[in-house]
DNA sequence: TGATTCGTGGGGAAAAGTGGGGGAATGTGG
DNA sequence: CCACATTCCCCCACTTTTCCCCACGAATCA
């Protein structure tokens, strides 16, 4: 939670229709560059995939805490390096452009089946970007009241 | 962890595709190299092998950590023999060349089953190169999901 | 309706990846 | 000990990608 210097971040909360161009670029919609402290500062954040087919960007902080997790366990584990190829090893960081917009590799729009229209969705501490009819499928409302009955136990 | 000198290394993180030539050579990812701790000095590392069918490339100075844990082990055991016998005995210790590149020996190619195309995929301490089919049979959505449940218990 | 903000597009400089030629070093066989 | 072939590494040149910068248009707010 929060920026590690103390500061406080607020959560990624909607969603966001933006365009991908032909250079693979994206804005970043502004609430969710206010969210991650202001748009002065370079801000800096991290891009990965999720086995559900979508992108997921975490400010940068928030991914190193993660990375240090991940570090500390025991690094012989099979099913940890299968794992950390995946998370780590579709990873890309970089920085936003002057316009707020960040670049989307091509391994990743591959990934994630994404041409011209792109969908962002907040998650509190990170944001997803989608494509279209995956997010639809995702997000169906006969899924979400299946999966709804299950988390019944949990508040 | 990091640089034996006390610098601060940074992870790798990400994937890239990248060509071997005719003469066995293949660029290191900008971001990888960046990630050793800049370009001036020459850099230098260790290949070897992984069961999962990949090259593991070390910094020098991380693989020097990892020999001298396995030096302290007790060497009588068989298993721990079997393990060395194959990680140590593929290594291949070798130096950037100015632009960049490392020479991938004819062994190691084969092992891998490299040709022209090859990913690079970092792991935080480390990275892995890899035949485009045998990445992507090892980071398949499928399974990943299945062991992302195993590990839950650890995060 | 004027001003500001936000998303979109494109041009151009810089950097990164790729490939090939040639000389030095290495190792092999006579 | 000397020729020979091979491997390896440095240099140069080319192509592609990335990352700046600036400018337009739509939407928003006063």
């Amino acid at each position: 939670m929060g920026k590690s210097g103390g500061m406080w971040m607020a959560f990624f909360r909607g969603r966001y229709l933006h365009s991908l161009d032909a250079k693979g670029r994206v804005a970043i919609p502004q609430r969710f560059r206010e969210a991650m402290g202001g748009g002065e500062e370079s801000l800096r954040l991290v891009m990965t995939v999720d086995p559900e087919g979508c992108l997921v960007v975490y400010p940068e902080d928030v991914w190193r805490d993660l990375e240090r997790k991940w570090e500390s366990l025991p690094q012989m584990n099979d099913e940890l390096k299968t794992y950390l190829r995946f998370m780590v090893g579709w990873a890309s960081d970089g920085a936003l452009d002057r316009q707020g917009r960040i670049l989307v590799p091509p391994p990743l729009r591959e990934y994630a089946g994404l041409d011209h229209e792109v969908w962002f969705v907040g998650v509190l501490q990170n944001f997803e970007i989608w494509n279209g009819e995956r997010l639809e499928k995702a997000t169906g409302r006969d899924r979400v009241r299946s999966v709804t009955q299950k988390l019944s136990g949990l508040f």
